[in-house]
DNA sequence: CTTCTTACA
DNA sequence: TGTAAGTA
């Protein structure tokens, strides 16, 4: 399943391959570009060249677009996705604070032997 | 022939 | 956004 995602973001498609499967005109892929909604690769002749997820993210700007939302809208939605990207990918990197493993612990503890907190912190006072 | 940049309507 | 001009 990573190969997979390897080949979508294989950047092969020249903006007049892109401009028929979006509908777009090469102005507006070019604008979208230029506010940093996609940003493709360049080959050696400086021609832009597009992935399949370069696709998936106009197809979705026009989709916006018709509904309503201007660059501005479209702008702070993709700001915030990679926002909550990047809270979630440093969360899976950072250990469990000291209040993480004392909830684990308490829950475990609960469902086993069906402790309240107030035995559980009496046994904590008698160094269990 | 296709695409790029720049500039104007 | 569309389009023209001069390139690569």
């Amino acid at each position: 399943m990573k190969e997979k995602e390897l080949r979508r973001s294989q950047a092969v498609l020249p903006i007049g391959t892109v401009m028929k499967l979006t509908k777009l005109s090469a102005r507006q892929i070019r604008y979208y570009e230029e506010q940093e909604l996609v940003k493709p690769q360049r080959n050696e002749g400086n021609r832009r060249m597009y992935s399949l997820n370069d696709i998936d993210r106009l197809l979705e700007i026009k989709d916006y677009l018709d509904e309503g939302i201007n660059m501005a809208g479209i702008k702070h939605i993709y700001e915030e996705k990679e926002r909550k990207q990047a809270e979630k990918q440093a969360q899976l990197q950072k250990p469990l604070t000291d209040a993480d493993v004392r909830r684990i612990l308490r829950d475990e503890f609960m469902s086993i032997g069906g402790l309240s907190k107030q035995s559980l912190s009496f046994k904590h006072n008698r160094n269990f």
